[in-house]
DNA sequence: TAATTTTGTGACTGATTAGTCAGTCTTAAA
DNA sequence: TTTAAGACTGACTAATCAGTCACAAAATTA
């Protein structure tokens, strides 16, 4: 792996377990293997690598999720991404703690918004389309998209703190709720 | 105001701005209005302040709710108990950053794991009623107090975001379509 | 009022931090 | 093999930080 996605994987586990200020940046070069000048070399500030940890990591999930191949209507293929969320979250439990962390935290005011909402043109697209279809309520889209993105990541949450539970069921149950919700009977 | 809620308070509002670590404790005293050491007599070290903080706010919200005198079925008061968390955290919006802001933080894990779960007892019971007098599915008590609990933190994200909506049709819309999505047919 | 206790003060400190820079090492082209 | 450019190094620094402490002020009691 290159030295500059290798620091980017050592700041995402290290900002996770100790905080953004928790954790030095030498900390990150150290156990990166580089030396502390080098971090400087890839990221010319702390803030910036902060940043471009969000962007590697919202760009992966992003990438996964397009990556998919499902067609059919509208329900398959959000079925699809709302599995695949969570299925992704779980297998990168730290990145989707990273998302979490920095999403609350005041850093996502550095976020360009427009860059943002790219991230979820998609998402908007496809509850446009069920909207315009007729298979889903005529709500403001960003409302929809919000009840569905909130349920994605507080199932993903309920998983991870009951391990026990059967993960298939308990998408696939929680999903039909969710269509339940906003489908039009 | 005595000064050890007053420094609680200039403290969220700051941490809300700036992040944990991003906020010194000396510029907390003197937001305060207080000597740098001051702060240190009502708190021993930052991160007891910064769990006084969550524990200050998370009692208050919690106060509120347990306030309230709403009275009928399940659906009753789970509908006021929905709508006044929203509007307690659209009128107190640095607070509801900050509940936000400590639980995707590390900081979470120095809370007593008990404590955290006796503020959503009264959710819980609310919920194994439902459960128990056929109002609510028969899922699981804390996967349906997450769904509850996601719903509501993001429809306060959502108004905040779209401040010219009007709070009081999506509260009530959005909890219909919460409550289909649990209810016994 | 005087004595005692409680509360508040802010200059100070040792530790830690983000970021720098003068110089070394690596690579690959000539 | 020589040379030049860029990658890498880590000791260093100026600034900042959480927390201390010797003392002062205020409040309480006698």
């Amino acid at each position: 792996m290159d030295k500059r996605n290798h620091l980017i994987e050592t700041a995402l586990a290290l900002f996770v377990e100790n905080g953004f200020h928790g954790t030095a940046t030498a900390r990150i070069a150290k156990e990166a293997g580089v030396a502390n000048g080098t971090l400087f070399q890839y990221f010319k500030t702390k803030e910036e690598l902060i940043l471009a940890v969000f962007v590697s990591v919202k760009g992966e999930l992003a990438a996964f999720l397009a990556a998919d191949k499902t067609t059919g209507g509208v329900k398959e293929v959000m079925m699809a991404q709302y599995s695949g969320s969570i299925k992704w979250c779980l297998k990168h439990v730290a990145k989707y703690r990273y998302i979490q962390q920095f999403y609350s935290s005041p850093y996502i005011h550095l976020m360009d918004q427009a860059e943002l909402r790219r991230y979820i043109e998609p998402h908007l697209q496809l509850v446009e389309e069920g909207i315009r279809t007729k298979a889903i309520k005529a709500l403001d889209i960003d409302l929809v998209y919000q009840l569905f993105s909130t349920q994605t990541f507080g199932i993903v949450q309920y998983l991870i703190n009951n391990k026990g539970k059967k993960q298939k069921e308990v998408i696939e149950t929680t999903f039909q709720m969710l269509w339940d919700m906003i489908k039009i009977k």
